[in-house]
DNA sequence: CGCACCGCTTAATCTTGTTTAAGTATTCCG
DNA sequence: CGGAATACTTAAACAAGATTAAGCGGTGCG
Protein backbone atom coordinates (compact mmCIF):
# COMPACT_ATOMS: atom_id res chain seq x y z
CA UNK A 1 0.00 0.00 0.00
CA UNK A 2 1.21 3.40 -1.10
CA UNK A 3 0.04 6.05 1.22
CA UNK A 4 1.44 8.99 -0.33
CA UNK A 5 -1.64 11.01 -1.32
CA UNK A 6 -3.68 10.69 1.69
CA UNK A 7 -0.40 11.83 3.43
CA UNK A 8 -0.02 14.73 1.37
CA UNK A 9 -3.91 15.42 1.77
CA UNK A 10 -3.45 15.73 5.52
CA UNK A 11 -0.42 18.04 5.10
CA UNK A 12 -2.25 20.57 3.20
CA UNK A 13 -4.41 21.46 5.93
CA UNK A 14 -2.34 20.21 9.23
CA UNK A 15 1.30 19.51 10.23
CA UNK A 16 1.93 15.61 11.42
CA UNK A 17 4.61 15.14 13.25
CA UNK A 18 6.15 11.31 12.56
CA UNK A 19 4.17 9.66 15.25
CA UNK A 20 0.74 10.84 14.17
CA UNK A 21 2.14 9.78 10.47
CA UNK A 22 2.63 6.34 11.94
CA UNK A 23 -0.32 6.28 13.74
CA UNK A 24 -2.71 7.49 10.80
CA UNK A 25 -1.11 4.64 8.21
CA UNK A 26 -1.29 1.91 11.11
CA UNK A 27 -5.07 1.74 11.25
CA UNK A 28 -5.54 2.72 7.44
CA UNK A 29 -6.81 -0.85 5.12
CA UNK A 30 -6.13 -1.33 1.93
CA UNK A 31 -9.28 -2.63 0.12
CA UNK A 32 -8.16 -2.97 -3.44
CA UNK A 33 -11.56 -2.16 -6.04
CA UNK A 34 -12.68 -3.59 -9.33
CA UNK A 35 -14.59 -1.82 -11.82
CA UNK A 36 -18.48 -1.79 -11.25
CA UNK A 37 -17.72 -3.56 -7.31
CA UNK A 38 -20.08 -2.03 -4.51
CA UNK A 39 -17.60 -1.25 -2.38
CA UNK A 40 -20.34 0.34 0.87
CA UNK A 41 -23.88 -0.88 0.45
CA UNK A 42 -26.53 1.31 1.56
CA UNK A 43 -28.24 0.06 4.80
CA UNK A 44 -25.56 -1.70 6.32
CA UNK A 45 -23.63 -0.41 8.98
CA UNK A 46 -21.04 2.43 8.26
CA UNK A 47 -17.94 1.28 9.22
CA UNK A 48 -15.03 3.28 7.62
CA UNK A 49 -14.44 6.43 5.94
CA UNK A 50 -13.22 6.06 2.39
CA UNK A 51 -10.16 7.38 0.96
CA UNK A 52 -10.00 7.01 -2.87
CA UNK A 53 -5.97 5.78 -3.05
CA UNK A 54 -6.22 5.08 -6.92
CA UNK A 55 -9.01 4.90 -9.46
CA UNK A 56 -12.67 6.46 -9.26
CA UNK A 57 -15.70 5.51 -6.98
CA UNK A 58 -18.81 7.27 -6.56
CA UNK A 59 -21.47 7.83 -3.68
CA UNK A 60 -25.25 7.48 -4.53
CA UNK A 61 -28.77 7.24 -2.55
CA UNK A 62 -31.35 5.28 -3.53
CA UNK A 63 -34.56 7.03 -3.01
CA UNK A 64 -37.86 5.62 -2.40
CA UNK A 65 -39.25 5.35 -5.39
CA UNK A 66 -36.16 3.02 -6.68
CA UNK A 67 -34.14 6.19 -8.02
CA UNK A 68 -30.25 7.06 -7.51
CA UNK A 69 -28.80 9.91 -6.93
CA UNK A 70 -25.46 10.34 -7.18
CA UNK A 71 -23.96 12.67 -4.39
CA UNK A 72 -20.86 12.84 -5.28
CA UNK A 73 -17.69 11.23 -7.37
CA UNK A 74 -14.31 10.53 -5.42
CA UNK A 75 -10.80 10.42 -7.66
CA UNK A 76 -7.21 9.62 -6.27
CA UNK A 77 -6.60 11.92 -3.36
CA UNK A 78 -10.49 12.82 -2.47
CA UNK A 79 -12.48 11.11 0.58
CA UNK A 80 -15.85 9.56 -0.82
CA UNK A 81 -18.51 11.98 0.70
CA UNK A 82 -20.16 9.03 2.67
CA UNK A 83 -19.05 10.41 6.34
CA UNK A 84 -21.36 8.32 8.14
CA UNK A 85 -18.44 6.28 8.55
CA UNK A 86 -17.58 8.83 11.09
CA UNK A 87 -20.28 8.92 13.00
CA UNK A 88 -21.31 6.65 15.96
CA UNK A 89 -24.55 5.69 14.08
CA UNK A 90 -25.13 2.03 12.81
CA UNK A 91 -26.35 2.16 9.41
CA UNK A 92 -25.64 4.99 6.28
CA UNK A 93 -27.70 5.48 4.07
CA UNK A 94 -25.47 5.94 0.74
CA UNK A 95 -23.77 3.35 -1.16
CA UNK A 96 -20.66 4.12 -3.16
CA UNK A 97 -19.42 2.19 -6.22
CA UNK A 98 -16.35 1.68 -7.55
CA UNK A 99 -16.10 3.36 -10.92
CA UNK A 100 -13.07 1.79 -12.24
CA UNK A 101 -10.17 -0.37 -10.88
CA UNK A 102 -8.38 1.12 -8.18
CA UNK A 103 -7.33 1.19 -4.22
CA UNK A 104 -9.42 2.49 -1.41
CA UNK A 105 -7.62 3.15 1.76
CA UNK A 106 -10.59 2.29 4.49
CA UNK A 107 -10.19 4.47 8.08
CA UNK A 108 -12.76 2.16 10.66
CA UNK A 109 -14.76 5.06 12.25
CA UNK A 110 -13.48 3.52 16.02
CA UNK A 111 -9.67 4.49 14.97
CA UNK A 112 -11.02 7.83 13.95
CA UNK A 113 -12.03 8.55 17.54
CA UNK A 114 -8.83 7.28 18.79
CA UNK A 115 -7.20 9.87 16.46
CA UNK A 116 -9.33 12.57 17.64
CA UNK A 117 -8.95 11.78 20.86
CA UNK A 118 -5.37 11.45 20.59
CA UNK A 119 -4.04 14.57 19.09
CA UNK A 120 -5.95 17.98 18.09
CA UNK A 121 -4.20 18.01 14.77
CA UNK A 122 -6.20 15.08 13.69
CA UNK A 123 -9.29 17.03 15.46
CA UNK A 124 -8.21 19.92 13.31
CA UNK A 125 -7.62 18.07 10.01
CA UNK A 126 -11.10 16.98 10.09
CA UNK A 127 -12.95 20.07 11.16
CA UNK A 128 -11.74 21.73 7.84
CA UNK A 129 -12.88 18.50 5.82
CA UNK A 130 -16.08 18.77 6.99
CA UNK A 131 -16.48 22.51 6.70
CA UNK A 132 -15.22 22.29 3.07
CA UNK A 133 -17.85 19.42 2.52
CA UNK A 134 -20.79 22.20 3.76
CA UNK A 135 -19.24 24.56 1.94
CA UNK A 136 -19.17 22.51 -1.70
CA UNK A 137 -22.18 21.15 -0.45
CA UNK A 138 -24.20 24.46 -0.69
CA UNK A 139 -22.65 25.56 -3.14
CA UNK A 140 -23.85 22.54 -5.56
CA UNK A 141 -27.54 23.45 -3.80
CA UNK A 142 -27.81 26.39 -5.36
CA UNK A 143 -26.16 25.73 -8.37
CA UNK A 144 -28.88 23.40 -8.68
CA UNK A 145 -31.78 25.82 -8.18
CA UNK A 146 -30.21 28.34 -10.21
CA UNK A 147 -28.42 27.10 -13.34
CA UNK A 148 -30.07 25.14 -16.08
CA UNK A 149 -28.77 21.39 -16.77
CA UNK A 150 -27.32 22.24 -19.99
CA UNK A 151 -25.42 24.90 -17.75
CA UNK A 152 -24.34 22.60 -15.34
CA UNK A 153 -23.09 20.01 -17.72
CA UNK A 154 -21.12 22.29 -19.42
CA UNK A 155 -19.49 23.48 -16.31
CA UNK A 156 -19.13 19.81 -15.06
CA UNK A 157 -16.72 18.80 -18.26
CA UNK A 158 -15.15 22.49 -17.53
CA UNK A 159 -14.29 21.73 -13.84
CA UNK A 160 -13.67 17.70 -14.37
CA UNK A 161 -12.78 16.46 -17.53
CA UNK A 162 -10.86 13.45 -16.25
CA UNK A 163 -14.38 12.29 -14.70
CA UNK A 164 -16.06 12.69 -17.77
CA UNK A 165 -13.69 10.36 -19.00
CA UNK A 166 -13.41 7.34 -17.11
CA UNK A 167 -17.52 7.14 -15.55
CA UNK A 168 -20.53 6.31 -17.31
CA UNK A 169 -22.94 8.65 -18.79
CA UNK A 170 -25.96 7.82 -17.10
CA UNK A 171 -24.05 8.71 -13.45
CA UNK A 172 -23.33 12.09 -14.77
CA UNK A 173 -26.86 12.76 -15.52
CA UNK A 174 -27.63 11.39 -11.99
CA UNK A 175 -24.78 13.76 -10.63
CA UNK A 176 -26.22 16.72 -12.54
CA UNK A 177 -29.99 15.98 -11.60
CA UNK A 178 -31.24 14.72 -14.76
CA UNK A 179 -32.47 11.45 -16.95
CA UNK A 180 -29.72 10.24 -19.15
CA UNK A 181 -32.35 10.97 -21.71
CA UNK A 182 -31.93 14.62 -21.15
CA UNK A 183 -28.28 14.26 -20.66
CA UNK A 184 -28.35 12.09 -24.32
CA UNK A 185 -30.52 15.53 -26.04
CA UNK A 186 -28.01 18.44 -24.31
CA UNK A 187 -24.96 16.11 -25.47
CA UNK A 188 -26.68 15.93 -29.29
CA UNK A 189 -27.56 20.06 -29.21
CA UNK A 190 -23.99 20.62 -27.79
CA UNK A 191 -22.05 18.06 -30.57
CA UNK A 192 -24.65 19.89 -33.11
CA UNK A 193 -23.93 23.60 -32.47
CA UNK A 194 -19.83 22.58 -32.01
CA UNK B 1 -26.36 39.65 26.64
CA UNK B 2 -27.71 36.16 28.07
CA UNK B 3 -25.76 33.51 27.05
CA UNK B 4 -27.67 30.32 28.01
CA UNK B 5 -28.33 29.56 25.17
CA UNK B 6 -25.30 29.17 23.16
CA UNK B 7 -23.49 27.72 26.26
CA UNK B 8 -26.02 25.14 26.19
CA UNK B 9 -25.57 24.51 22.19
CA UNK B 10 -21.78 24.07 23.27
CA UNK B 11 -22.50 21.38 25.95
CA UNK B 12 -24.41 19.53 23.79
CA UNK B 13 -21.17 18.54 21.94
CA UNK B 14 -18.39 18.98 23.80
CA UNK B 15 -17.71 19.42 27.84
CA UNK B 16 -16.27 23.11 28.57
CA UNK B 17 -14.68 23.92 31.60
CA UNK B 18 -14.81 27.88 33.32
CA UNK B 19 -11.81 28.89 31.50
CA UNK B 20 -13.24 27.96 28.45
CA UNK B 21 -16.32 28.92 28.56
CA UNK B 22 -15.29 32.36 29.95
CA UNK B 23 -13.24 32.94 27.42
CA UNK B 24 -15.78 31.50 24.72
CA UNK B 25 -18.52 34.80 26.47
CA UNK B 26 -15.81 36.88 26.43
CA UNK B 27 -15.24 37.03 22.65
CA UNK B 28 -18.89 36.84 21.87
CA UNK B 29 -20.26 40.36 20.82
CA UNK B 30 -24.47 40.94 21.28
CA UNK B 31 -26.06 41.97 17.96
CA UNK B 32 -29.71 43.34 18.56
CA UNK B 33 -31.85 43.39 15.44
CA UNK B 34 -34.61 44.58 13.72
CA UNK B 35 -37.19 42.96 11.56
CA UNK B 36 -36.34 42.92 8.11
CA UNK B 37 -32.69 44.30 8.46
CA UNK B 38 -29.67 42.99 6.62
CA UNK B 39 -27.30 41.60 9.30
CA UNK B 40 -24.48 40.52 7.03
CA UNK B 41 -24.64 41.79 3.15
CA UNK B 42 -23.38 39.57 0.14
CA UNK B 43 -20.24 40.45 -1.31
CA UNK B 44 -18.64 42.01 2.26
CA UNK B 45 -15.87 40.79 4.20
CA UNK B 46 -17.00 38.00 6.15
CA UNK B 47 -15.69 38.58 10.12
CA UNK B 48 -18.20 36.53 11.96
CA UNK B 49 -19.94 33.66 12.27
CA UNK B 50 -23.23 34.50 13.78
CA UNK B 51 -25.55 32.80 16.56
CA UNK B 52 -28.96 33.12 16.40
CA UNK B 53 -29.77 34.02 20.29
CA UNK B 54 -33.66 35.10 19.85
CA UNK B 55 -35.65 35.28 16.67
CA UNK B 56 -35.21 34.43 13.51
CA UNK B 57 -32.66 34.74 10.77
CA UNK B 58 -32.24 33.52 7.41
CA UNK B 59 -29.21 32.63 5.19
CA UNK B 60 -29.61 33.47 1.09
CA UNK B 61 -27.86 33.51 -1.83
CA UNK B 62 -28.34 36.29 -4.87
CA UNK B 63 -27.56 34.75 -7.97
CA UNK B 64 -26.45 36.05 -11.36
CA UNK B 65 -29.87 36.82 -12.47
CA UNK B 66 -30.97 38.35 -9.20
CA UNK B 67 -33.04 35.78 -7.73
CA UNK B 68 -32.62 35.18 -4.43
CA UNK B 69 -32.24 31.39 -2.86
CA UNK B 70 -32.36 30.70 0.87
CA UNK B 71 -30.18 28.70 1.76
CA UNK B 72 -31.39 28.00 5.98
CA UNK B 73 -33.43 29.37 8.68
CA UNK B 74 -32.03 30.04 11.88
CA UNK B 75 -33.95 30.13 15.31
CA UNK B 76 -33.06 30.98 18.45
CA UNK B 77 -30.47 28.13 19.18
CA UNK B 78 -28.97 27.86 16.07
CA UNK B 79 -25.94 28.96 14.12
CA UNK B 80 -26.50 30.66 10.50
CA UNK B 81 -25.32 28.44 7.98
CA UNK B 82 -22.95 31.18 6.24
CA UNK B 83 -19.87 29.72 7.71
CA UNK B 84 -17.50 32.08 5.47
CA UNK B 85 -16.90 33.90 8.65
CA UNK B 86 -15.05 31.03 10.10
CA UNK B 87 -12.20 31.33 6.99
CA UNK B 88 -9.40 33.33 6.33
CA UNK B 89 -11.41 34.46 3.48
CA UNK B 90 -11.82 37.83 2.36
CA UNK B 91 -15.85 37.96 1.65
CA UNK B 92 -18.78 36.45 1.69
CA UNK B 93 -21.43 35.50 -0.81
CA UNK B 94 -24.28 35.01 1.23
CA UNK B 95 -26.77 37.76 2.99
CA UNK B 96 -27.95 37.52 6.23
CA UNK B 97 -31.17 38.91 7.16
CA UNK B 98 -33.41 39.47 9.83
CA UNK B 99 -36.87 37.78 9.89
CA UNK B 100 -38.06 38.72 13.38
CA UNK B 101 -36.78 41.16 15.58
CA UNK B 102 -34.41 39.09 17.67
CA UNK B 103 -30.48 38.87 19.43
CA UNK B 104 -27.45 37.91 16.94
CA UNK B 105 -24.17 36.60 19.27
CA UNK B 106 -21.33 37.28 16.50
CA UNK B 107 -17.87 35.38 17.06
CA UNK B 108 -15.19 36.99 15.17
CA UNK B 109 -12.82 34.94 12.90
CA UNK B 110 -9.87 35.72 14.72
CA UNK B 111 -11.28 34.56 17.79
CA UNK B 112 -12.58 31.50 16.16
CA UNK B 113 -8.82 30.90 15.12
CA UNK B 114 -7.95 31.34 18.91
CA UNK B 115 -10.38 29.65 20.46
CA UNK B 116 -8.97 27.14 17.82
CA UNK B 117 -6.01 26.60 18.72
CA UNK B 118 -6.33 27.56 22.54
CA UNK B 119 -7.95 24.25 22.84
CA UNK B 120 -9.13 20.78 21.11
CA UNK B 121 -12.28 21.07 22.88
CA UNK B 122 -12.95 24.34 20.54
CA UNK B 123 -11.77 22.27 17.45
CA UNK B 124 -13.98 19.30 18.28
CA UNK B 125 -16.92 21.14 18.64
CA UNK B 126 -16.89 22.93 14.96
CA UNK B 127 -15.81 19.56 13.63
CA UNK B 128 -19.12 18.66 15.24
CA UNK B 129 -21.08 21.62 14.00
CA UNK B 130 -19.30 21.04 9.95
CA UNK B 131 -20.03 17.71 10.43
CA UNK B 132 -23.89 17.49 10.77
CA UNK B 133 -24.05 21.04 8.48
CA UNK B 134 -22.49 18.97 5.79
CA UNK B 135 -24.88 16.41 6.59
CA UNK B 136 -28.11 18.50 6.35
CA UNK B 137 -26.89 20.25 3.51
CA UNK B 138 -26.60 16.67 1.26
CA UNK B 139 -30.26 15.26 3.08
CA UNK B 140 -31.51 18.98 1.86
CA UNK B 141 -29.69 18.19 -1.81
CA UNK B 142 -31.01 14.47 -2.19
CA UNK B 143 -34.49 15.48 -0.65
CA UNK B 144 -34.92 18.66 -3.82
CA UNK B 145 -34.03 15.92 -6.78
CA UNK B 146 -36.26 13.49 -5.29
CA UNK B 147 -39.51 14.66 -3.93
CA UNK B 148 -42.37 16.86 -5.17
CA UNK B 149 -42.36 20.44 -4.45
CA UNK B 150 -45.72 19.96 -2.56
CA UNK B 151 -43.90 17.08 -0.28
CA UNK B 152 -41.02 18.79 0.47
CA UNK B 153 -43.79 21.74 1.72
CA UNK B 154 -45.59 19.28 3.67
CA UNK B 155 -42.76 18.16 5.24
CA UNK B 156 -41.38 21.45 5.46
CA UNK B 157 -44.40 22.55 7.49
CA UNK B 158 -44.53 19.11 9.57
CA UNK B 159 -40.66 19.64 10.52
CA UNK B 160 -40.50 23.48 11.36
CA UNK B 161 -44.06 24.74 12.16
CA UNK B 162 -42.52 27.65 14.17
CA UNK B 163 -40.48 28.84 11.01
CA UNK B 164 -43.96 28.51 9.24
CA UNK B 165 -45.52 30.96 11.39
CA UNK B 166 -42.87 33.34 11.56
CA UNK B 167 -41.88 33.81 8.05
CA UNK B 168 -42.92 35.38 5.40
CA UNK B 169 -44.33 33.35 2.54
CA UNK B 170 -42.14 33.91 -0.38
CA UNK B 171 -39.19 33.21 1.60
CA UNK B 172 -40.52 29.53 2.30
CA UNK B 173 -40.73 28.93 -1.30
CA UNK B 174 -37.35 30.27 -2.20
CA UNK B 175 -36.31 27.90 0.91
CA UNK B 176 -38.25 24.87 -1.58
CA UNK B 177 -36.63 26.06 -4.05
CA UNK B 178 -40.08 27.35 -5.99
CA UNK B 179 -41.74 30.59 -7.10
CA UNK B 180 -43.75 32.19 -4.55
CA UNK B 181 -46.96 32.05 -7.20
CA UNK B 182 -46.58 28.02 -7.33
CA UNK B 183 -46.39 27.99 -3.53
CA UNK B 184 -49.90 29.62 -3.57
CA UNK B 185 -51.13 26.77 -5.73
CA UNK B 186 -49.74 24.69 -3.51
CA UNK B 187 -51.26 26.12 -0.35
CA UNK B 188 -53.99 26.45 -2.24
CA UNK B 189 -54.58 22.82 -3.12
CA UNK B 190 -54.12 21.76 0.40
CA UNK B 191 -56.61 24.09 1.69
CA UNK B 192 -59.29 22.64 -0.45
CA UNK B 193 -58.89 19.40 0.28
CA UNK B 194 -58.32 20.34 4.22
C1' DC C 1 -21.08 -17.78 -33.84
C1' DG C 2 -25.16 -15.99 -31.97
C1' DC C 3 -27.92 -13.90 -28.76
C1' DA C 4 -29.05 -11.48 -24.68
C1' DC C 5 -28.02 -7.55 -22.18
C1' DC C 6 -26.72 -2.99 -21.37
C1' DG C 7 -25.77 1.76 -22.42
C1' DC C 8 -26.68 5.45 -25.48
C1' DT C 9 -29.78 7.94 -28.72
C1' DT C 10 -34.01 9.84 -30.74
C1' DA C 11 -38.60 11.30 -30.68
C1' DA C 12 -43.48 11.91 -29.12
C1' DT C 13 -46.19 12.95 -25.30
C1' DC C 14 -46.96 14.42 -20.65
C1' DT C 15 -46.00 16.93 -16.01
C1' DT C 16 -44.20 20.02 -13.04
C1' DG C 17 -43.18 24.24 -12.24
C1' DT C 18 -42.21 29.19 -14.50
C1' DT C 19 -43.60 33.49 -16.42
C1' DT C 20 -46.54 37.07 -17.03
C1' DA C 21 -50.24 39.65 -15.77
C1' DA C 22 -53.99 41.14 -13.19
C1' DG C 23 -56.51 41.54 -8.94
C1' DT C 24 -57.00 41.53 -3.65
C1' DA C 25 -55.38 42.11 1.08
C1' DT C 26 -52.12 44.10 4.31
C1' DT C 27 -49.08 46.78 6.32
C1' DC C 28 -46.41 50.62 6.85
C1' DC C 29 -45.91 55.35 7.35
C1' DG C 30 -46.56 60.26 6.76
C1' DC D 1 -56.91 58.65 8.11
C1' DG D 2 -55.24 57.88 3.39
C1' DG D 3 -52.18 56.43 0.07
C1' DA D 4 -48.31 53.60 -1.49
C1' DA D 5 -45.69 49.93 -1.20
C1' DT D 6 -45.51 45.09 -0.41
C1' DA D 7 -47.38 40.32 0.16
C1' DC D 8 -50.37 36.93 -1.42
C1' DT D 9 -53.66 34.83 -4.89
C1' DT D 10 -55.48 33.33 -9.33
C1' DA D 11 -55.20 32.03 -13.96
C1' DA D 12 -53.46 31.53 -18.77
C1' DA D 13 -49.64 30.65 -21.72
C1' DC D 14 -45.19 28.66 -21.75
C1' DA D 15 -40.67 25.95 -20.95
C1' DA D 16 -37.70 22.57 -18.89
C1' DG D 17 -37.23 18.32 -18.14
C1' DA D 18 -39.61 13.45 -17.27
C1' DT D 19 -41.67 9.44 -19.20
C1' DT D 20 -42.45 6.09 -22.47
C1' DA D 21 -41.16 3.55 -26.26
C1' DA D 22 -38.45 2.15 -30.01
C1' DG D 23 -34.05 1.37 -32.28
C1' DC D 24 -28.99 0.98 -32.49
C1' DG D 25 -24.33 -0.55 -31.30
C1' DG D 26 -21.10 -2.77 -28.51
C1' DT D 27 -19.83 -6.59 -25.40
C1' DG D 28 -19.78 -10.52 -22.62
C1' DC D 29 -20.69 -15.24 -22.60
C1' DG D 30 -22.62 -19.89 -23.61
Amino acid sequence: MVSNLILSNFSEHVQLNETEKEQLLSVLISRPFKRGELIVKGGDPAKYMLFANEGYMMTYYTDSNGSDHVISFAGAGWWASDIYGSLSQQTTPYHTKALTDGEALLLPRLSIAHLLQSSPSFERYFRIVFQKGMLRQQKRYIEACSTSAEERYRSFIAAYPDIIAEVQQKYIASYLGITPEFLSKIRGKLARIA
